[in-house]
RNA sequence: GCCCCCGUAGCUCAAUUGGAUAGAGCAUCGGAUUUCUAAUCCGGUGGUUACAGGUUCAAGUCCUGUCGGGGGUACCA
C-alpha cells in the first residue's frame, strides 16, 4: 500500500529503474572487489557525496564494516583502500584515500566533465528527461479551485506544483493526464445562482466577471447570518439545479464558462495547462453506480433509495441489485449508521468514511472514489497523484482506504501529494472572512516590480514588457517552488517580491549572463568574419579540447551538470520540485563565483582552444539551468 | 479529548533520508566594478538544531515524554 508518509515522503515507485551514475557504478564495482561484504547495489546507497569537496567527489562510511570486523572504524578504511590500491584502477576513478572512518573517492576530473559536457550537448533541450516512465500513466489532480471565484494565492501551491509534476513526469516518459477538478456543483453554487438573481437580474454574463461573481458571493455569505431564509433560498436553487431547471442550468453553465476562460487565462500566465476540466458536476451521473459497484464489492447495504434522475423521471432501475444484506455476526464494513451510509474504518484508527447522508445525498469522498474509478477505467493509469493542501490527510487516507478495502489494487497507486497551507498573517485566508489576496493581483504587482527594476537598464522597450513578466511571474512560481511542499508559508508581500538572492530572477539573471558571453563571442567572430551564431554553440561540442577545462571551479560546475538528471528523478520520486529549484541555486551560484573572478576566467579570450571549451562549459550549464526552469514552469529571457 | 504535521542563526529556508566541522539567502558590518549585464561576487557577525530522556560506533534526522504553533476529527468541499 501507498502512503504519503510522515515526512511526506512516498514509498520509491522507480525502484532499479532510476539511471546510473557510472562513477557510483566503477566505485561499488572496485568496494565490492576490495572484499566490502555487500552487493554492489546496497553499496551504492550507501556512497555519499562529502560537504567538503576537498574531502573527495564520492565517499564510502566503514562503520558498519568496521563492526562486522571488529576494527576500528578508521582501521577498517585503510584496510579497504589498501584493497582497493592493490586492484587494478577502475576507469573514471582517479584516486582512492582514507580519512578517519570514511573512504574517499576523487573521480578522474577530466573524465567527469567530459561525460556531463558530451552528454549534455547531445541532448540539449532534452538532457535530464529520460525513458523510465516507459509511457505509464499518471493521472495528475491539480489546482481544482471553485467556480466562479477568481484563484487566490492560496491556489498557487497546487497549481504550480501540480504543473511541475506534469512536466516533470512527462520528462521521464510517463504519459500525463492534467485534471482540473473543478468545485462546480454543490450547494456553494446555489448561493452563487441566488445572489445573481438577487443583485443582478436580467444581465448577461458576458457584462460580468469572475470577480463581480465573488463579490456577490461574499455578499450574500455575509447577509446571510442575519437573514436565514436566505440560506434556504440558496438551496432552492440548488435544488433547481439539480433537478435540471433550464433557465437555471443555462445560469450555471454561464458560470462555468465565464470561470473556465478566466482560469485559462491565469494558468497560462503561471506556465500550466490540463487535459481534462471534468469537475465535480461531471461525475454526478457516476456516483450512483460507484456506489452500486462498492456495495458489492464490500457486501455492504445501500441506505436510501438514489434521488431521482435530472429530468424529474426515475433513474435508470438497473434490478433492485445487491440491497439490504442481513445483519448477523460481526457488523458489515460498509453499512448503515445513524442514517447514513458509511465504511467503518475504526479498525485503522479512523473515523469512518461517510458515502451518503442521511437524507439521501453523497458527499466529497463518494464523488472522489466515483472520480477515481472512473479514471482507472478511462486512463488506466500506473499512479493518481493528488496535489491537494495538507488539511485533506485523514480525506484521502480514509478514501484511498476504502478503495483498498473495496479490492481495487491500484488503490495503492494513488498518493496524496500534500503541501502546507498558505497563511494569511498567521490565519486561514477564506473568501467569506475576505482575507484573499487574489493570484493575479500578485502577479501584477510582481511584473510592475520588475518593470521598475529595469528602468536602469538599457534595454529594448519593445522587449521590456515580455522580459518583465517572464522575470515577474518567475519570480512568484520560484519562490514557491523552492520550499518542500510540507511547510506552511505565510504569505508576505515582502517575501514573495524579493529579486535578490536565492530567487527565480538570480538563477534567471544566470542564464541572460551566459546568454550574454555568447552574443560577445559572435561579434568577436563576426569581426573576424567567421560564422553565425546558431550553428556555433551547436558545434563547440565536436572540437572542444576539454582537458583546457583545469580550473577547480569547472570542475565544479560540470558536477553539477552532470548530477542534472539524477536531480530530475529524485524530484519525481519525492514528488518534490523544490529538489530542481534548489539544484538551479546550486548552478547559478557555481556560475557567478566563476564568473565573477575575470582575471582568471574570462571566457571569451584570444585563447580560441580555451574559450571553446569555456563556452561549451557554459552552454551545457545554460541548458541546465533552461530545461530545470522549463520542468518548474519558469521562462528564460535573453537579457534583463 | 484523540489523530496528523511542523519547531534548525534576528527573519526565510537547506542538510545527500542515520554519517565527517549543521550550510545558504535576507538583514547587519566591511570590501570588490576602466571587464563577457552589480538582479553579482568576497569576507565578518550570528547555533546548547524548542526542552528532557532513550536507541546507536554515529541523532537536526529514529523512539518516549513535555512545551509551543498549525491542521483534522459523521452527514461542507
Amino acid at each position: 500500500m501507498t502512503h504519503t508518509g510522515s515526512n511526506g515522503t512516498i514509498r520509491p515507485m522507480f525502484g532499479q529503474e532510476t539511471s546510473t551514475d557510472r562513477f557510483a557504478t566503477a566505485i561499488a564495482r572496485a568496494l565490492a572487489r576490495a572484499g566490502v561484504p555487500l552487493a554492489e547495489r546496497e553499496i551504492m546507497q550507501q556512497l555519499a557525496f562529502p560537504q567538503e569537496t576537498s574531502f573527495g567527489d564520492y565517499a564510502f562510511p566503514c562503520f558498519s564494516l568496521a563492526k562486522a570486523r571488529r576494527k576500528s572504524p578508521d582501521q577498517a578504511a585503510a584496510e579497504v583502500v589498501a584493497a582497493l590500491k592493490a586492484l587494478p584502477p577502475e576507469p573514471g576513478i582517479a584516486s582512492v584515500e582514507s580519512r578517519g572512518a570514511y573512504v574517499n573517492f576523487f573521480v578522474d576530473k577530466l573524465a567527469m566533465i567530459r561525460d556531463a559536457l558530451l552528454a549534455c550537448a547531445k541532448t540539449g533541450p532534452k538532457y535530464g528527461h529520460s525513458t523510465i516512465g516507459n509511457d505509464r500513466t499518471v493521472v495528475i489532480d491539480y489546482s481544482s479551485p471553485n467556480i466562479a471565484k477568481p484563484l487566490s494565492i492560496g491556489h498557487l501551491r497546487s497549481t504550480v506544483i501540480g504543473g511541475a509534476l506534469y512536466r516533470i513526469f512527462g520528462a521521464l516518459s510517463y504519459r500525463c493526464v492534467g485534471i482540473n477538478h473543478l468545485g462546480d456543483w454543490g450547494t456553494q453554487i446555489g448561493t452563487v445562482i441566488a445572489a445573481v438573481k438577487k443583485w443582478m437580474p436580467g444581465a448577461s454574463m458576458a457584462d460580468s466577471s469572475v470577480r463581480q461573481l465573488a463579490e456577490l458571493y461574499a455578499r450574500y455569505h455575509a447577509e446571510m447570518a442575519a437573514d436565514p431564509s436566505l440560506e434556504t433560498e440558496a438551496r432552492d436553487w440548488f435544488r433547481k439545479l439539480e433537478n435540471a431547471d433550464p433557465e437555471t442550468v443555462s445560469l450555471w453553465k454561464a458560470f462555468l464558462e465565464l470561470t473556465i476562460a478566466s482560469l485559462k487565462r491565469a494558468y497560462e500566465r503561471v506556465g500550466v495547462r490540463f487535459d481534462s476540466y471534468a469537475g465535480e458536476s461531471f461525475f454526478n451521473d457516476k456516483i450512483e453506480p460507484a456506489l452500486k459497484e462498492l456495495a458489492q464489492r464490500m457486501s455492504g447495504k445501500l441506505v436510501a433509495p438514489p434521488p431521482p434522475g435530472k429530468d424529474g423521471k426515475a433513474p435508470p432501475a438497473k434490478g433492485d441489485a445487491p440491497a439490504a444484506v442481513p445483519v448477523t455476526g460481526p457488523l458489515p464494513r460498509m453499512r448503515e449508521s445513524e442514517g447514513a451510509l458509511i465504511v467503518d474504518l475504526s479498525d485503522f484508527g479512523m473515523p469512518p468514511c461517510l458515502l451518503r447522508k442521511s437524507d439521501g445525498a453523497t458527499l466529497y469522498a463518494t464523488r472522489d472514489i466515483a472520480a477515481a474509478l472512473y479514471r482507472q477505467q478511462t486512463y488506466g493509469f500506473a499512479r493518481a497523484v493528488y496535489v491537494v493542501a495538507a488539511d485533506q490527510r485523514l480525506h484521502f487516507r480514509q478514501f484511498f482506504k476504502v478503495l483498498e478495502l473495496a479490492g481495487y489494487t491500484w488503490a495503492s497507486n494513488c498518493v496524496h501529494v500534500d503541501f502546507g497551507l498558505i497563511r494569511f498573517k498567521g490565519e486561514k485566508m477564506a473568501t467569506r472572512a475576505g482575507t484573499v489576496v487574489l493570484l493575479e493581483d500578485v502577479l501584477d504587482r510582481s511584473i510592475e516590480l520588475t518593470v521598475e527594476k529595469m528602468r536602469d537598464r538599457r534595454l529594448d522597450p519593445e522587449k521590456q514588457e515580455a522580459i518583465a513578466r517572464a522575470v515577474g511571474i518567475g519570480a512568484i512560481i520560484f519562490h514557491d517552488l523552492k520550499h518542500k511542499r510540507v511547510k506552511d508559508v505565510d504569505f508576505d508581500w515582502e517575501q514573495i517580491l524579493r529579486f535578490d538572492g536565492e530567487t527565480g530572477p538570480y538563477v534567471q539573471y544566470t542564464y541572460v549572463r551566459i546568454a550574454s558571453i555568447f552574443k560577445k563571442y559572435a561579434e568577436m567572430r563576426n569581426a573576424q568574419g567567421a560564422g553565425t551564431g546558431a550553428a556555433m554553440e551547436a558545434d563547440l561540442a565536436d572540437d572542444a579540447k576539454l582537458d583546457r577545462l583545469t580550473d577547480l571551479e569547472e570542475f565544479q560546475m560540470a558536477k553539477l551538470i552532470h548530477r542534472f538528471p539524477a536531480i530530475v528523478e529524485q524530484a519525481a520520486e519525492k514528488y518534490e520540485p523544490s529538489i530542481i529549484a534548489g539544484h538551479l541555486l546550486d548552478c547559478a551560484a557555481a556560475f557567478h563565483r566563476y564568473y565573477r573572478d575575470v582575471d582568471r576566467h574570462k571566457v571569451v579570450s584570444d585563447d580560441l582552444e580555451l574559450t571553446k571549451a569555456r563556452l561549451l562549459l557554459c552552454s551545457c550549464l545554460k541548458t541546465v539551468i533552461a530545461n530545470g526552469l522549463e520542468l518548474l514552469g519558469i521562462r528564460t529571457v535573453e537579457e534583463m
